[in-house]
Order: structure tokens, then sequence, then C-alpha cells
RNA sequence: GCCCCCAUCGUCUAGUCUGGCCCAGGACGCCAGCCUUUCAAGCUGGAAAUCAAGGGUUCGAAUCCCUUUGGGGGCACCA
């Protein structure tokens, strides 16, 4: 095992179970896992399922499924269990609700028995007088009688934490180097909610240090409630981990990246056919970089080459137009049969109007090549080798008539093509190239004459892999039966 | 309002710690050309940043210091 500071790098990846998982969460995983793996640490994996109202069911299973689909493999967590659990903070609840008594019992944290409403009302006070708003200590002379009475009725008193008082809380952010706050602009918040369930602060400070994590690596926007979490270590005489907070992913008007700038979830971008490669390479690029020069970055590369010493402070814009073309260069450095497997994976999670439901395996990996240097996502292959699989073309007799010719001379280059179909032996792309040529010569067209009109005739469209090996792909039986076709949509 | 963070081409960034090799490099996108039977891909070239602004320090500053401005994040019994 690698060691930083003398302990083996351990490191977590806490999504809460809200929705859908978000590119701006996943680039956090990402960075998390890819230190892990550079450092030969754990990357683990932690359900941070404390808020009971804004649970989904069904999001771990998302959140889950989008890590297997970057293959983004954590040595600890669901489904995989491991010596630091449970790792669904509502199964360790018991743990928070200890610690918690105990700050009660050494004078840290005490029982709060206001009312949302005085607390509403409270802030709304507070922001008239132009004060900071945040809780104003009222219960901390709560006596044991008030309290008994609010129990008595019924009610669960939440729990606070006494902030701690006129001191400076510093930390050395791996990142952003030495940040510092005055302690008393932090209020007492809430650890234990009434419902019983922790606040994020409580059990996330817990569990870092129960699950032995060594460097907290988060999104930018927890750097503010950082003083809370260091104040929280201090109060349970725990040793703080090293914070390193991330530059967070932004939409095109650089506010934090939102459902409103469009595609937000990390699954949505598989249905719109990226390869889980891109999306890893273009994410470690948002605030990373290797070099000055270096782009491309497979999952190795990256791994040999993550720095926590290169990741940038600033925000960055999610710019979906680099993402489509890193996409592309992905996709031409797959193997034509992986290319081939992959489209049909993805034609069987979406299936397209226009592709047959079934396709030959043997078929779709010859064609593959020829789509390839085409495609810049997966959702393009349906468009492109649609007309592999149509059975009837149904020719468009104006785009078959080129600029030139007329009726007569393209049933002419068509009945020709035919016979020299027939005639042919081998039907590759070398022979079919200089047969038809020949041919051309012979029927004194341009290639542009003839070539777009045998590309019309077989493809039924003005676009279309290069011709020849199309054709080839195709294979004679089509091509007779299509340039038949052709012939016939010009007799009516 | 208060606290904190940030600031180099439209965008992602290199360079900032350890001033000079930077009148700022790469990539995406954009434009043009080449290749070419179509569309792509590929190749070549181009436009694009007074290094947020102002003031210092210095022989010399994108790089160090100060001020200002702009942007963002946070201020819940949400994470």
């Amino acid at each position: 095992m690698n060691i930083i500071d003398n302990k083996p790098v351990r490191v977590r990846y806490a999504p809460s179970p809200t929705g859908l998982p978000h590119v701006g969460n996943v680039r956090t995983a990402l960075f998390n896992w890819l230190f892990a793996r550079r450092f030969n640490g754990a990357f683990v994996v932690r359900i941070e399922d404390t808020d009971q109202n804004r649970l989904v069911r069904e999001a771990v299973d998302g959140i889950l499924e989008g890590l297997r689909w970057l293959n983004l493999d954590w040595d600890e967590g669901p489904e995989v269990g491991g010596t630091y659990g449970p790792y669904m903070q509502s199964e360790r609840l018991e743990i928070y609700h200890e610690a918690a008594q105990g700050l009660i019992g050494r004078g840290c944290a005490y029982y709060c028995i206001c009312s949302p409403e005085r607390l509403k009302e409270l802030r709304k006070q507070q922001a008239k007088e132009k004060k900071n708003p945040g809780y104003d200590g009222k219960c901390q002379n709560l006596s044991a009688r008030e309290l008994q009475v609010y129990r008595d009725a019924g009610n669960v008193p939440v729990v606070r934490f006494k902030m701690v008082r006129d001191e400076t809380i510093s930390v050395d952010d791996i990142v952003r180097g030495n940040v510092e706050w005055k302690s008393n602009l932090t209020d007492d918040f809430v650890i234990i909610k009434s419902d019983g369930f922790p606040t994020y602060h409580l059990a996330n400070v817990l569990d870092d240090h129960l699950m032995e994590i060594t460097h907290v690596l988060r999104a930018e926007e927890w750097l503010s409630s950082t003083p809370r979490h260091i104040a929280l270590y201090g109060a349970l005489g725990l040793e703080p981990p090293q914070f390193g907070h991330l530059p967070m992913i932004l939409g095109p008007d650089r506010s934090k990246l939102s459902k409103r700038h469009g595609s937000t979830s990390l699954l949505e971008y598989r249905g719109m056919g990226y390869l889980p490669e891109s999306m890893i390479n273009f994410m470690a690029l948002l605030g990373w970089s290797l070099d000055d020069r270096t782009e491309i970055l497979d999952r190795g590369a990256l791994v040999e080459s993550f720095s926590l010493e290169r990741v940038v402070k600033s925000g960055a814009i999610f710019n979906i137009d680099k993402l489509e073309w890193m996409n592309g260069i992905y996709i031409r450095s797959l193997s034509p049969d992986d290319l081939a497997a992959r489209i049909r994976d993805y034609w069987q999670l979406a299936p397209p109007a226009e592709i047959p439901d079934s396709v030959d395996m043997e078929y779709l990996r010859r064609i593959a090549p020829l789509i390839q240097p085409r495609l810049k996502t997966l959702v393009d292959a349906a468009e492109r080798t649609e007309f592999f699989f149509k059975v009837g073309l149904g020719h468009v007799p104006k785009d078959l008539i080129q600029k030139g010719m007329d009726v007569a001379s393209t049933r002419r280059a068509l009945e020709a093509s035919l016979s020299l179909i027939n005639e042919m032996d081998a039907f590759s792309t070398d022979a079919l190239e200089a047969a038809f040529e020949e041919l051309r010569l012979r029927m004194e067209l341009s290639r542009r004459q003839f070539f777009s009109l045998l590309r019309v005739a077989t493809t039924a469209s003005r676009v279309s892999p290069p011709l020849f090996e199309t054709m080839e792909v195709l294979g004679r039986g089509r091509c007779k039966d299509r340039i038949g076709g052709a012939i016939g949509a010009l007799r009516d």
C-alpha cells in the first residue's frame, strides 16, 4: 500500500440518494476514485440517506448504476460490504445518537425546543436588522423542567451543537491553501433532527472518522460548512481528515450546473450515446490537467498521472461540444468488433425505430468500420446504418437522376450496372471499384454522376460511407435487389 | 446583508509557488485550404486573451505586494 502521511489513503464518495446521479457529483466521485487508485488506497461509497423527506427509493440503484457504467469500482460500500460498515447512514443511527449524547454530556451540545415558527420569525427579525441569520442560542439555558414538559406533550427536541466561541478556525485545504473563519460567525447548528436522524454535519464527520477516511475531496459548495466540521471534530476529540475542495461544474451562465441548463444526470449522457471512456476523460479535464497539451487520457493514463496538486481552483463550464469531439475520438479508437458490440448494447438500451429489433452481429461487425469515422455519438449509428437493414428502399426518381442525365441515361447506367454485378466474379471493394470505373468510362459519365447514381440506387441516400466498401458489405444479393428496385422506380 | 472562494482566447486549460525562454502555448468550437464519387475522418493554416482594472516593487511582472471591480458558493430540523 502506498502511504501518504503515514496512513493508507482512504477516500469516499458520499452521495445523498435524492435523485439521479448528477454529473457534478460524479466528477467528485471520479476524482476520489482516481486519487484512491493512484495511491493504491481504498475507494469507499457511503450512502448519506439522512433526509427522509427528500429520499428517493430507487436513487441508490441509479447512483451505483452510474458508477458501474463508468467502471468506477468501489472497495467498500453497498453490495460489496466492508469492515467499516454499514455504509448506509440510516443503518448507523445509534452511532450518531451515542456521539450526540456524549457531546451533550460534555456540554458541547444541547437540546433545543424552539419551534419552526420561532426560528422563522427569528430569521425574519435578523434580516430586518441586517444581522447575520442564525440561531440565537435561546435553548442553551433550557431547564430540565421545560424540556420535560415539551417531551410529555409528545414532542421530540432537536440537538444543537454548541459552536465554539471567539476562535479562529482554519483549514489547510489541499487545493485552496489556508482558509480561515471567525467561529462567532457560525451559529449553533442542529446535529440531530426531531425525527431522530442526524444532519449531514454530524453523520458525515463521524463516519469519515469511523471509516478512517484520510482525504475528504468534495465540491467547493462545502467549503463554507467546513468550520462546523472542524469544530465538531474538535469537540469530539478527533483528528480531522485532510480536506480538498474541488472546483464546481457550472452551466453556461457560470452558475452551479442545474436542470435548467439541460442534461445534468450522468445516465442521460449514456442515453445520448456517449461512451463511458469519453465521460471519464472529459470529466477528468474539468478542473484538472496533466500538462499544456495532453487531452486524451484513458483511465489507465489518468490513474498513473492524477494528482491533487494539478487541480484548479476555479469552476468549469460543462462544454458539451468538447465532450462530443472527444466521444468521436474514443469511438474511432475502438476495434470494429467492440464498436459493433457497443452499438448493439446501445440499441438494446434505446431501440431506434429505424433499426430491426434483432440485427445480425456478423453483419453489424462488417458495417461498423464503415461508419466509425462518421459517428460522434452512438445515437448517430441508427441513421448512418439504417439503409443496411432496410428491405424496400423506396427510391425517389428525382434523387436517382443526376445532373446532366435524364431518365433514359439513368436507366441505361443502372441496367449496365446490374448486368455487371451479375457477371462479376469476386464481389470485393477493389474488384467493384475497378469494374465500375471501367464501366463508367465506357458510358462516358463523370465520377460524380455515375457514383452518385449508384450510391442513391444502393442506399437510397445521397450520403453514405464509401460506395464500393458499402456495396461489398451489402453483398451481391442486396445490391442487385436495390438496383433492380431503382430501375423499377424509374418506370413509374 | 454577512462570510468564504475564484479571476489567462467564447469554452476547457498551460504558464503563477521557484519573476526574464510568454508582445502568452495547447485543445474544443469557428473560418479557409488540401484530400475526395457523397458525408465524415485526417492533414495544413487562420481569426480569437491590452493575462479583470488600477496602482506599486523590479533593469524586467500573467507571475510578487496593495486596492478596486466582476463572478460564484454558503448562511435550513437539505445534503
